[in-house]
DNA sequence: GGAAAATTTGCGCCTGCTGCAAAATTTCTT
DNA sequence: AAGAAATTTTGCAGCAGGCGCAAATTTTCC
């Protein structure tokens, strides 16, 4: 019936990771999943090409399954901790119990980082799951704020949240300065809460230019 | 040469705002992006499929066409206001500065919103284009603020900026309330700047349920 | 061991998009 | 005004992506 048998579950669930893991490791070796094709996943995992469309709709979906893996963690996480705290203290939480940076090796982080940037349509597929990652939530940040869906100030709470937590994921991949992945959420988080006009403090750019005028 | 003889230029400006316009409208009569091809575009315009692409890689690069136009000049009224303030106002200044609500009707902007939330690939292609524009504007924001283009702080600025202006959009097309759109902007990047964590206040929310805890 | 359920696979088909070269149109020169 | 030059339009061929369908294979259950 439904999931009753986890061994075929668990198969299922195994080829799709090896699907996901073969388009990265495809991706990596040729400079780009522009230069990747459907067939070369599935022939690298033994599989014909359609069972490969089976399981994910392109190469994209393939190349991003694990952040979508996380991303049901995510809103789970969420959703506990905005019962018993200030929305904005739960989305920086939620981002920060992620752990990305135990789950992941740092240099695969970046590598994945430079083929989505060098990716147009990588990049278009995961700004799109950002915003179905905003969809998702965005009712439970209005419920937690007393507002409607419609009030714009839920959105911009979660639309910063996100974007934060991109930026900061971002950030200290590209260069993580000593900190752990959970300082830097965490200051970027600190930095919206204090206002965005104004920085929060000058230490995060020790190769700043100073300001000319 | 290049653009000596205007009347050509003009002439191509012309069909790409024809054919934009032919995706607008038959998207609308027809209820959605999805049911409509490049074909039938092309023909409404009274010139080829090849031609169509010519023009615009997809059709839901025609259909947003309007919304680059602006960008150019978003782009170029930004850099001009970071030189005269602080880059938040700057950014807030030239998002106001678009006017949007006295450039279109504004039931067309309902009608593109709606047919844009109803179209994934539009949402994709849109978030794509915001990351360009994202892009397209770091460097200045990054040295409005006297810092480095790698350091996280004109990354959030910005992020924050482009949020707040979509979202503040959005929310006045789908419910004015009897502000302009200046208004609500300016309302939404003084929440910001004020800090997101803490609402301005509960003005906007003459609907909103009573925090239950 | 055999029936039932589910997964994999091959095949054909359609759609969207691009390169290329010929045809049509516009602009420039004299 | 006529012809040359430049540019745009167009048709065609080709390719990859993606999907429906039904047969073949595998797995599960009794």
């Amino acid at each position: 019936m439904a999931d009753q048998s986890g061994l075929r579950e668990r198969k299922k669930a195994a080829t799709k990771a090896a699907l996901s893991g073969a388009t990265l490791r495809l991706a990596m070796t040729k400079g780009g999943l522009d230069a990747v094709t459907a067939d070369e996943i599935a022939a690298e995992v033994g599989v014909s090409t359609r069972t490969f469309h089976n399981y994910f709709p392109n190469k994209e979906a393939a190349f991003l399954h694990d952040f979508n893996e996380i991303t049901g963690e995510f809103i789970a996480a969420v959703r506990e901790y905005a019962a018993q705290r200030p929305i904005w203290d739960a989305l920086r939480d939620a981002c920060v119990g992620l752990r990305m940076d135990e789950r992941f090796d740092i240099g695969q982080m970046q590598c994945r980082e430079e083929l989505i940037h060098a990716s147009p349509e990588l990049i278009k597929v995961q700004a799109g799951q950002f915003m179905e990652l905003f969809a998702e939530l965005l009712g439970i940040v209005a419920e937690a704020t007393g507002r409607s869906t419609d009030d714009p100030y839920p959105r911009l709470v979660l639309g910063s949240a996100l974007v934060t937590m991109k930026i900061s994921n971002e950030d200290w991949v590209a260069n993580p300065r000593g900190r752990t992945l959970g300082e830097a959420i965490t200051h970027a988080f600190a930095q919206l809460e204090a206002g965005i006009a104004r920085p929060l403090d000058g230490a995060l750019a020790p190769d700043a230019p100073e300001p000319d005028a």
